[in-house]
DNA sequence: GTTGCTGATAATGTATACAAAACTGGCCAT
DNA sequence: ATGGCCAGTTTTGTATACATTATCAGCAAC
C-alpha cells in the first residue's frame, strides 16, 4: 500500500496528527463511506493510541467537514455531494484569489524566484511523453503553498487548509491530459508575471480562472455523482 | 432555544462551551492582552473545571486565531493589529456577499417574512431618541444568521461563524450614530429587495457593500492602533 | 562578557477511570 | 397494530494521573 495520499504517515509525529491522518485516510479511502459513525473507542483501537488524541482528531475532522455530529452529538462520515464540491471549489476559487491578489502587492524578489523554480518543475514534469503526474501534484500543491505564505495572512492559510482537498486535485489531475496539464503551468506562468508587476487584479482574475476551470475539468472526469 | 454563542456564562451549556465563551470573554474585554501565555491548568482553574474541556475550547479559540501557537507547542493571545481587522472584514464581505447571492437564489416566502420581520424589529430599535443598540446588535445578529442559514452551506456557516465577531460589531455599533444605525436598516432592506428578486449579483453587492462600510466605521472609530 | 551546556521546572501530550447523556430494544396501554 | 415509556447498553463528556517535551536559570569554558 505505497497509498498514504498527501503528507505522510510520520511516525515521528505526535499521536494526534496520526490519528488525524488515519482517520482521514480511512474517509477518503472510501474504507469509512458517508454516514458511517466514527465512535472514538473504535477508531483509538485501530489507530493504536487512546481516546484523547482520537478525540483531538474528530474535533479537526469536524471542522474541516469531513465529519457532521447528529443532532444527538455523534460524528459520522460526511457526504459531499456534487453541490458540496461546486461549493468548495467556489470558495477555494474566492479564497484563493484574494490570496493571490494579497501575494501581488507583497511577493519579494525571492518568492518569485521561488515560484519560477517551482513552475519549471512542473512544465519538466509534464513536458514528457508520459506526464509525471505525482511529481506534477507535490510542486502545485507546493506552488500554492508559495503564494498562501506570499499572502501573510494566517486567517487565509487556515481556512484554506480544510478546502484544498488533495484528493480531489489528484483525481481531476488524473483526468487532465497532457495539454491540461501544460495549460495549468500556463496559468501559473501568468500568475507569476501578475505578481511580477505586482498587479493584483490580474493576479485575482487568473487565479479564479485557474480554479474554476479545475471545477470543470472535475466535473467532467466525475459521471454525476 | 435561545443559542446564546457570545454573551456570557451559559450555566446550561456544556463544560467546554462555558470554557471557550469564558476564556474569549477575557480576551475580548483584554483582562488577557495580546501575548499573554494561555496556561491550560490557570484557565481551568478560572473557569472550574478541568484541562480536558479547557483544551477543547483552546483549540477552537486557536482555529479562530484569538490565540497563537509559539514554536515550541504553547498558546498565548493573538494581536490583532489594524491590518488583521481589515483582513477580517475583507474575508467577511466576500463570504457573506457569497451567502447573500446564494440566498438570494434559495430564498423561500417564509424565510423573506423572517427577514422583513427582524429588519422591522431593527428599525423600531433604532427609530426612538435613543437607539437600544442591544436590540439592534441582537437582531442584527438574528438578520444575517437567517439570511447563512438561507444559503444552505454547512461549510460558509462554519467559516463565517469563526469571522463574525460580534465584539467587533458591537464596537462599531456604539460609535454609529442613529443615521448610520438607520443607513444599515436601509441596508438590509435593499436586500431584502434583492432576495425577493431572486438577484444573485444585486445580493452580493449590496451585501458587500453593507460589511465595506462597517469597515470603515470600524476604522474611523478607532484612533490607529 | 558571551556562548553553550545541563538539569530543574513547568507546560503540554497522552492514557485511563468515571459521569452523564443518548440510542436501542422490548413491554405495555390504547 | 401503534405509540409511548422505561431500563439496559453504548457512546460521548469530564476529571485526573502519568509521560513527554520545552523553557530557563545557573554555571562552566572560552
Amino acid at each position: 500500500m505505497p497509498d498514504n495520499t498527501t503528507s505522510a504517515s510520520n511516525a515521528a509525529a505526535s499521536a494526534a496528527d496520526r490519528a488525524y491522518a488515519e482517520i482521514r485516510g480511512l474517509i477518503l479511502a472510501g474504507d469509512a463511506s458517508p454516514g458511517t459513525p466514527l465512535r472514538e473507542e473504535a477508531l483509538a483501537d485501530i489507530v493504536g493510541v487512546s481516546r484523547t488524541p482520537v478525540r483531538d482528531a474528530l474535533r479537526r475532522l469536524e471542522v474541516e467537514l469531513y465529519a457532521v455530529r447528529t443532532p444527538g452529538g455523534r460524528l459520522v462520515v460526511a457526504d459531499w455531494d456534487s453541490d458540496d464540491v461546486a461549493e468548495i471549489f467556489a470558495l477555494r476559487a474566492m479564497l484563493e484569489g484574494h490570496a493571490a491578489a494579497r501575494a501581488a502587492r507583497r511577493a519579494t524578489p525571492a518568492q518569485l524566484a521561488e515560484l519560477r523554480h517551482c513552475n519549471a518543475a512542473i512544465e519538466a514534469a509534464v513536458a514528457i511523453e508520459q506526464p509525471d503526474v505525482a511529481r506534477f501534484l507535490a510542486e502545485n500543491r507546493r506552488f500554492h503553498d508559495i503564494i498562501l505564505s506570499a499572502s501573510a495572512s494566517a486567517r487565509l492559510s487556515t481556512m484554506l487548509a480544510g478546502l484544498v482537498e488533495q484528493p480531489i486535485v489528484r483525481r481531476t489531475a488524473t483526468r487532465y491530459d497532457r495539454a491540461d496539464l501544460a495549460r495549468s503551468a500556463h496559468e501559473h506562468s501568468q500568475l507569476i508575471q501578475a505578481f511580477a508587476a505586482h498587479d493584483e487584479d490580474w493576479a485575482r482574475a487568473v487565479m479564479t480562472a485557474h480554479i474554476r476551470r479545475a471545477l470543470h475539468a472535475f466535473q467532467d472526469a466525475t459521471p454525476s455523482k
